[in-house]
DNA sequence: CCAATAAACGGGGGCCCACCCCGTTTGAGT
DNA sequence: ACTCAAACGGGGTGGGCCCCCGTTTATTGG
């Protein structure tokens, strides 16, 4: 089948195509940072100087782009995990790192959510966030700090839902955090 | 200046105006039920048997249209947040309207959501959810199952985020809303 | 260094959408 | 019935997504 190229690793890629591709991941991040995750696809290929036939040929559509823009934060949201397994109160670890991931996705205008939004996404972010987050949460849940049948999907989930309800407004998502922290009724169950 | 008629409501509408205006909110809740809030303008004044123009020198946009669509759910919501007033147990009766709202907000394919999102949203639907909930948010406090800072709006919000994150998937929305109640870490307060 | 060649590019077209202008139709009051 | 403002809707404008295909360019073997 003539089948979208939608490179693939093994084959090197032409230095400029390299170029145009790190170049399109970069002004897609400054441009969803400022209009959100449904900025016109045109204006980032307008914005970096290449066709919009160039996005399209490597990206083959917005979701593929988005998930690019979001790899990097992903490294780092994983990291933060990482370093958090140092944090001796592992409940304070895992609300910490649940503080960050709401922050991180708060101020990207729902581009988490737009990944998240569309089914399972392909690629292997979504199953990396997975695990790095799992670790903290079955720390705490070891220590006695989480109930035990809270699933990270759904802890994600939940922080996801936060981000996109608060729009830009960070200080009213970390509420909102607290308060499913906490829960609504702590007493009742 | 030439503003927008944007209907003032003291005088009375043309019975032909009135019929389209009808017709064009009881469409629109049908295909925004079938391809959520984002659904084609076009389409929806199509299915109306009506020109495009007229949707919009009804509604002047998208959310205008869409504010009109759940006006009657919100009513349908408000009475049951009236009728919860009555409901012995103050906690129950909270979150099975909260329940209630997440259920109806993710059944509407984000629509809700939209609305709110879209700033303070000029009509008063947002304000009537607000008044009607609060009531039973207050009297689950006073009964003590629910801390005092927590604020209606944030609850609302919560809600919205949830409904947002969860798409379609009711189950999913049940366990969020669940694992935010109980909350995340019931013990740490 | 130069051709040959395949990869990558991007202008421009197709299609759909939101929104609005303005000539035409129609309901309502007399 | 007649008037006339209110309401209508065809069609235009501008923009977005996506793709075709003729053109340009990086690469590489000689």
């Amino acid at each position: 089948m003539g089948d979208h190229p939608t490179y693939v690793k093994d084959v090197p890629m032409r230095a400029d195509a390299q170029r145009n591709r790190d170049r399109l991941v970069a002004v897609a991040a400054e441009v969803v940072s400022e209009q959100g995750a449904d900025a016109s696809l045109e204006e980032i290929a307008r914005r970096a100087g290449v066709g919009s036939a160039t996005l399209h040929r490597h990206f083959g559509g917005r979701i593929r782009l988005l998930e690019e823009v979001f790899r990097s934060s992903v490294d780092e949201v994983c990291a933060q995990a990482t370093e958090l397994l140092d944090e001796p109160d592992s409940l304070q670890a895992l609300t910490n790192w649940l503080r960050a991931m709401v922050r991180h996705a708060t101020s990207s205008r729902g581009l988490a959510t737009a990944l998240v939004m569309s089914g399972d996404c392909g690629s292997d972010t979504h199953a990396r966030v997975i695990s790095a987050g799992r670790k903290l949460l079955e720390r705490a849940q070891e220590a006695g700090a989480v109930p035990a049948e809270v699933r990270i999907e759904d802890l994600l989930k939940l922080v996801n839902g936060i981000s996109l309800a608060s729009a830009e407004d960070t200080a009213q998502a970390d509420r909102l955090l607290t308060l499913a922290i906490r829960g609504i009724a702590p007493a009742s169950y």
